[in-house]
DNA sequence: AAGATTTATGCAAACGTTTGCAATTTGTTT
DNA sequence: AAACAAATTGCAAACGTTTGCATAAATCTT
C-alpha cells in the first residue's frame, strides 16, 4: 500500500539518526546502545521496513542463499516424481531455514553445466548442495575443483575430492540381503542399476552377503523406476519362470514395481518371494503387504549437509560422513 | 581458481571498450553493433565471466526470482512428505526455468507471516506462487491486498481477490462419485476433510452426484493423511461393520490408507468396496489393485501459474483459471 | 578539573551493475 | 563537400546497503 518502498535513509530521517546507526541497529550490532537499537527495531517493525537484500548482498558479498541441485541423469526416468528425492529436498529446506539460510531450487537440466560460474561467481548463492551423485560426477568435480563450497548427498564411501554425506549403502545392501537370507530366501535377486554410485555400494553389500552365505547372486540391471522394475520382473517370469524367492530392490519405488508384477501372477509375498526395498518412503508403511525397507535418516543427513556446508564457508576442511541406517521389518519379508 | 572474481570493468579493459558497452553487449542490446556484441560475448565466455546478480538486481530492481511457498497448515500432518505437493513444486520449477526465472523455495512455517514484506519489499523475489490454499487464507489475502504479484495453486472456484489456478475440484468429486455409482456402488463414503478449500469443492461434487442418484451421503471427516485414513476406516469397520461399498477418497495417499485397512480385513477391492482416489500420483499405477484416480494436469497448471504471474508483473489484470481434469480408470473401481 | 579511556554515533567510500544523456563515428543527402 | 541523420559508443550518476575511520559524547583517572 505504501507508495514507495522505505529505505534505510528514510528510516534514519524519521528517527533523527544516521543510516549507519540504523543499519547497525537492525543487525543488532552491540556498537549501538541497546536502548537505541530497540527503539530503531521497533520503528522498523512499525513501518514494515525490510532491508533490500540486493543492496546488502552487493555490499557484503554474501547471499545467505544455498543452491540445491537435484542431480538427475539425462537418460533415466527417475525424476521429479521420485518421492524420495523430493523428500530430501524438503528436509534440506527445513535444515537450511534453521540456520537462517534460503534455498534456491535447481536441477541439473536447467542450470548450465558450469555450476561454479552460474551459482557462485554470479553471487546467486554462497554454496551448493547437490542431491544425488548420478552416474557422472563430472559437474560436481568441476565445481569442487573450482573451489566452490559444495556438499553432496550420496554415497560417502565413494572416493572424492568433496564431502559426501549419505547412508552406508554397503551396509544397507548387506542388511537387506542378510535379512532375506535369514528369512529363508535362497535365490535372491538384486534389482537395480549398479552403474549408479549409491546403488553400486548396495550391490556390493548384497554380493558380500550372498557370497558369505554361499548363495548365488542374480543381478537384474534396470533403470531405477517402478515401471522398469515391473517390466523387468514380468519379463523374467515369462522367460525363466519363478526361479527366485527373494528380491532386494534398490529403492522402494522399484520394489513396488516388482510387487505389482508378482501380485498380478498371484505369487505370494512374502511366502513365495520375500521383498525388501530401500528408502522407506511413506508408502512402504501403507502398502499391503507393507514393505520392509532400509530406512535412511534423511532428517539427520540434511542437518549434517548444512553444517558441513557452513563449515566450508568458514574455511574449515570437511570430510565425508556416513549417517546411520536401519532396516524396518514389515510384512513383505517376514515369514 | 581465478584469484579474484572478474567484473564488468575488467572485461571492458581487456576488450578496450567501456563498461556500458560490455553490459549492453552481454544483455544482447541491439544498440551495440552485432559484431562487437559477439566478440564481447565470446570474451566473457572465454574468461568464465558472469554478472554479479546482486549488483544487477540492485540496479534494475528486478530479481527474476519467484518465491514458491508450500502452504501447510500448522495442525495437519500433510506435509513435506506428500508426494503430490512436491510433484507440483517440481513442475513449477520446470515451468519457471522455461521463462528464465529462478525458484526460491519456502514454506509457511519458515517465512514470517508477512509475505509481502519478507519476499517482495526485501527484493528477494519479484512474485510469489503459493502452493495450496490451506485452511486459512489470511496470509494470502494479506499479501494480495498489499499489492504483491501473487498466484495460487488451489481451487479456482473459491471467491478471491487473487488469481487461483487449479483443477475443477467440484467436477472431480462429481466424476469420481458418478463413476462409483455407475459401477454399482450404493453406499459411498466421502473420505477427507471438507474444511479444506480444495476438498470442500470435491465434497460438493460428491454430494450433488449422490443426491441426483437419490443415494445417501456418508461423510467421514479425517485429516488428509494415509494413516488417518487407515485408522478412520478401521474404526468404522469395527464400530459399524461394512455398511459401505464405495469410497471416494480426497487424495491418493488417503485412498491407500483406506485400501490397507480394507485389505487387512480381506475386504475385496473392487468387488466389496470400489475405490477412487484423487491426484493420480505415480503410485496409483503401481499399487495392486491399481488405483482409479482423478488426474490433475499439474504440468499444464504450472505453466499457467507462471504465465499469470508474469502477466501480473507486466501490470495486466488476471483471473482465476480452471485446468482440465480427467478420471483414470484402473482396477480399484472396475466391476 | 583536565587529560585519558571508553562508548556511541556519523561521514563517506565502497560493492558492480544499468541506463539517460552526451559525444563520437559512420553513412546519407543535397 | 558541407549539412544532416543514423548508428555506435562512452560518461557518470544512480540503486541501497555496510563498514573503516574519524569524531563526539560520556565516563573514568589521577
Amino acid at each position: 500500500m505504501n507508495d514507495r518502498k522505505l529505505k534505510l535513509a528514510d528510516l534514519a530521517k524519521l528517527a533523527g539518526v544516521s543510516t549507519s546507526t540504523v543499519s547497525r541497529a537492525l543487525n543488532d550490532n552491540p556498537l549501538i546502545k541497546k536502548e537505541t537499537r530497540d527503539k530503531l527495531q521497533q520503528l522498523a517493525k512499525k513501518h514494515n521496513f525490510s532491508l533490500n537484500t540486493a543492496a546488502s548482498r552487493l555490499r557484503t558479498q554474501k547471499t545467505n542463499v544455498v543452491a540445491v541441485i537435484i542431480n538427475l541423469d539425462g537418460d533415466t526416468e527417475q525424476s521429479i516424481n521420485d518421492p524420495f528425492l523430493l523428500k530430501i529436498v524438503g528436509e534440506i529446506n527445513l535444515a537450511l531455514n534453521k540456520f537462517g539460510l534460503e534455498l534456491l531450487l535447481s536441477n541439473s537440466f536447467m542450470a548450465s553445466d558450469d555450476w561454479a560460474n552460474y551459482f557462485i561467481n554470479s553471487r546467486r548463492a554462497d554454496g551448493i548442495i547437490v542431491v544425488g551423485q548420478g552416474k557422472s560426477q563430472a559437474n560436481i568435480e568441476a565445481a569442487a575443483s573450482a573451489g566452490v563450497p559444495l556438499v553432496v548427498w550420496g554415497d560417502p564411501k565413494t572416493p572424492s575430492s568433496y564431502p559426501i554425506v549419505g547412508s552406508d549403502n554397503y551396509l544397507g545392501g548387506r542388511l537387506a540381503t542378510e535379512h532375506l537370507l535369514a528369512n529363508g530366501a535362497k535365490n535372491i535377486l538384486f534389482l537395480g542399476d549398479p552403474g549408479h554410485a549409491e546403488i553400486s555400494e548396495r550391490h556390493r553389500g548384497y554380493l558380500d552377503a550372498i557370497n558369505e552365505a554361499k548363495a548365488t547372486p542374480h543381478v537384474v540391471s534396470i533403470d531405477i523406476t517402478s515401471s522398469a522394475a515391473y517390466k523387468g520382473i514380468n519379463q523374467l517370469l515369462v522367460e525363466k519362470g519363478l526361479y527366485f524367492d527373494g528380491i532386494m530392490a534398490c529403492s522402494d519405488m522399484v520394489a513396488f514395481g516388482a510387487m505389482k508384477a508378482l501380485k498380478e501372477r498371484y505369487i505370494s509375498i512374502p511366502t513365495d518371494v520375500a521383498l525388501v526395498g530401500f528408502d522407506d518412503i511413506a508408502m512402504a508403511d501403507i502398502s499391503h503387504p507393507s514393505l520392509s525397507s532400509i530406512k535412511q535418516n534423511t532428517q539427520r543427513a540434511s542437518v549434517i549437509l548444512v553444517e558441513k556446508l557452513l563449515a566450508q564457508l568458514a574455511g574449515q576442511p570437511v570430510e565425508s560422513q556416513v549417517v546411520e541406517i536401519e532396516i524396518v521389518n514389515r510384512q513383505s519379508s517376514q515369514r
